[in-house]
DNA sequence: AGCACGCCGACT
DNA sequence: GTCGGCGTGCTC
């Protein structure tokens, strides 16, 4: 009698499926092993999650087709790890198992990686070696001779030669089988008494689970903190990941790495294609000694023998999946530091208040690095207020004189805006009507260079009117600011200057980031002007000043996360100025300059400002003092999206342990509208994780059993880092 | 998610 | 008379 077989497969359905086992007793199946099994009229491609199971009764079982591998592809800890994820994310099990395999394995293709032949020229190599007729191959041959690494077969081909002309000039002697060069690795630089002293304090990697923050101000050099506690606390044989926003994964970081470990070094990222990502993948699962420095879904890799966690920027919200599988992975990687009994370093210069709160409960060790590399000295920073200041375009008379002068003086300006287009408004002058999307709560930015008006919360887009479409007759005027109008009274005002302008609109081309942030790093006088892109992670060694157009913003928004961002946004901009030799300033401007908030920053001490902010949040039981989880519905009225959640919130009442939960809502979203669809949220608070988990639990069991009302969908999100 | 079944409008 | 629209419902 073959035994039941659980399985996950790759469907939004949160339910496993149970098979017959394979017949044959000597090859049992364990889980985490990969199958092919019929699913209906179809067949699709499983993992096992459990075996042995009880069968559920009144259905007949049908059996496994095969296994396609007779290992498991998924390890153990990385089963444990995602099934946890599965379960406090309340995400299907099976979409989170193959979310963490790379394309290829998802769709059944074998686990071995073709090992792909690629070619170098053999030593002492020349054309001219070859004879006459062999035009092709000595063709060949020259193009390989300029490239300085081997060419794969597909490299060749695409060149527009075949790998039969490199087989014929291999067999003559001209080309060789490429084999991984060994870097040559460097030893590390020198710590500084700060950074080792910082450095000694973190915790040894001696089996047992560990978390650090490691508090360092912008510019003080983290990473070569990470460097070194890779190098020391890292035996030959472990593994080791490195969580860093996407932003932040760039040739120069990665190059960084190389320097130091050669080959054991690997990245993840987005960019990566399918040959590569299925490589770097069967790498990891093999045991080699990675060191992988990864974005966001690097949390999910088949990891067996990890040795340390490095979660870089800590705090930054690209950490949290924003749709579907709505993990941090910052928590998984926490998570995994438990399940292999090693130490995780979370590195930031503005810490979440969660991994403070942590430092406070004595749940993280806290490590400070205060002092910049290099000798630079912090920045010193000043509001600005412009209240009935007159503005040129945005920027007051003080913040043009502070630019004219650093220009003068050979550095480098820059002006941080929060908004993107040229202007987030536009209003008639003669009737005061305002341009709204049609599809949204939400008013049209102004594109001047493409002269369009765009909804920045759905796709829309219009011709930018001449004249008011309501009264026909008023001109219309463009209200407040965006990076294109600071690059336009910029380039104005500093005729002579460079203006670059850095936004995800002067960057959509793949690469033209690391153009202007090359030109940038040239070291010429200009003026940087941009968005978020600009406050991360960047060295811009000549800035000295930075000019913060607004910082209004997040000062009086609905969301209880807003001061902390913007603190966090605010300190990291201020952190591009000074990093050489010059030392920097900030200038910030607003309308509250008594705002307790703002007076706090300029003293600059982010712990203390997070510790008030943390009291802030006390109170009111907001996270992270409780748990809070967000289910969103959005219907095709608002009526239709709140009844429902009504409905859910009187179910909820009759649940076991709902007492032990705080419900706040329903409530409309604050953008109500967006893509015509009406969104409402109702929030749930619980003072620990686990009875609200249990709770979404039978809440999503009985939401899968009765299908609300035409039109209502509904999603929801563990940990939110929105809750507007 | 797929894929089928199913019941109403505009076509040869 | 049928081709096809996408609304439900099921998949061990």
């Amino acid at each position: 009698m073959s035994t039941t077989i659980r399985i996950a497969l790759n469907r939004p359905i949160r339910r496993l499926f149970d098979y017959k086992g394979p017949a044959d007793p000597a090859a049992p199946l364990q889980p985490g092993q990969r199958v092919r099994v019929p699913f209906g009229r179809q067949s699709a491609v499983g993992i096992v999650t459990e075996t042995g199971v009880t069968p559920p009764e009144g259905i007949t079982l049908k059996p496994v087709q095969c296994a396609l591998e007779d290992w498991p592809l998924i390890p153990q800890e990385t089963l444990q790890l995602l099934t946890w994820a599965a379960n406090y994310y309340q995400h299907p099990l099976g979409e989170c198992l193959f979310t963490a395999l790379p394309p290829a394995l998802r769709k059944g293709h074998a686990a071995v990686l073709k090992e792909e032949a690629s070619w170098q020229p053999a030593r002492d190599a020349h054309p001219s070696q070859l004879p006459g007729n062999a035009q092709k191959q000595k063709a060949l041959l020259k193009w390989l001779l300029t490239r300085d690494q081997p060419a794969s077969a597909p490299d060749i081909r695409q060149a527009g030669f075949t790998t039969a002309q490199a087989n014929a000039l291999a067999t003559k002697g001209f080309l060789e089988q490429a084999t991984l060069q060994a870097f040559r690795t460097h030893p590390l630089p020198e710590l500084s008494t700060a950074q080792k002293a910082a450095y000694a304090q973190l915790p040894a990697a001696n089996n047992r689970f560990s978390a650090a923050l490691l508090y360092g101000v912008t510019g003080s050099g983290k990473t070569e903190i990470y460097l070194h506690y890779l190098q020391e606390q890292l035996s030959q044989e472990q593994q080791a990941l490195v969580l860093v926003p996407e932003i932040n994964l760039t040739p120069q970081t990665v190059a960084r790495f190389h320097r130091y470990f050669g080959d054991r070094v690997a990245t993840w990222h987005s960019a990566l294609n399918d040959r590569e990502r299925l490589r770097t993948w069967l790498r990891i699962r093999r045991g080699e000694p990675v060191i992988l420095i990864g974005t966001r879904s690097a949390a999910m890799l088949p990891f067996t023998r990890l040795g340390a966690l490095i979660v870089d920027e800590e705090h930054d919200s690209s950490y949290k999946q924003g749709e579907g599988f709505r993990y941090s992975a910052r928590d998984l990687a926490v998570y995994r530091a438990h399940l292999n009994k090693c130490p995780v370093i979370l590195g930031s210069a503005t810490p979440s208040l969660e991994s403070v709160n942590n430092t406070l409960t004595g749940k993280y060790t806290l490590t400070k690095l205060e002092e910049r590399a290099g000798g630079a000295l912090p920045p010193t920073m000043k509001l600005l207020d412009i209240r009935s200041r007159p503005l040129e375009g945005g920027l007051a008379a003080p913040s043009l004189t502070a630019i004219r002068e650093s220009l003068a003086k050979g550095q480098q300006v820059l002006v941080y805006v929060n908004r993107r287009g040229y202007s987030p408004v536009m209003m008639c002058f003669d009737c005061g009507h305002l341009l709204e999307c049609p599809h949204c709560d939400s008013r049209l930015t102004y594109h001047r260079r493409d002269r369009a008006m765009r909804c920045h919360h759905c796709d829309y887009q219009s011709a930018a009117p001449e004249f008011c479409p309501s009264c026909h007759t008023g001109a219309m005027k463009p209200i407040g600011q965006g990076t294109e109008r600071a690059e336009d009274v910029l380039a104005g005002t500093f005729p002579e200057t460079p203006i670059i302008r850095i936004d995800r609109d002067s960057t959509q081309r793949k690469g033209s980031i690391q153009a202007l942030l090359k030109q940038v790093n040239q070291g010429d006088p200009c003026i940087l002007v941009g968005t978020q892109m600009l406050a991360k992670g960047h060295d811009f060694h000549k800035v000295t000043l930075v000019i913060v157009v607004n910082a209004d913003g997040g000062l009086f928004s609905t969301d209880f996360r807003a001061p902390e961002q913007m603190t966090q946004t605010l300190l990291q901009v201020s952190g591009r100025a000074g990093r050489g030799k010059e030392p920097g300033l900030v200038l910030i401007q607003t309308c509250h300059s008594d705002h307790p908030l703002l007076t706090a920053l300029i003293g600059g001490d982010y712990l203390s400002i997070a510790r008030q902010l943390l009291e802030e949040r006390r109170p009111g039981g907001l996270p992270p003092f409780r748990s809070m989880a967000i289910l969103r519905a959005e219907g095709d009225t608002m009526e239709d999206s709140i009844q429902f959640l009504d409905n859910v919130r009187t179910r909820f009442s009759h649940l076991p342990d709902a007492p032990s939960v705080e419900l706040w809502g329903p409530l409309p979203a604050t953008i109500a509208r967006r893509a015509d669809r009406h969104r409402a949220q109702l929030i749930l608070l619980c003072s620990s994780r686990s009875p609200l988990a249990k709770l979404l639990q039978s809440l999503c069991n009985e939401l899968d059993g009765t299908p609300p009302a035409k039109g209502v969908r509904w999603q929801i999100d563990v940990d939110p880092i929105e809750s507007g």
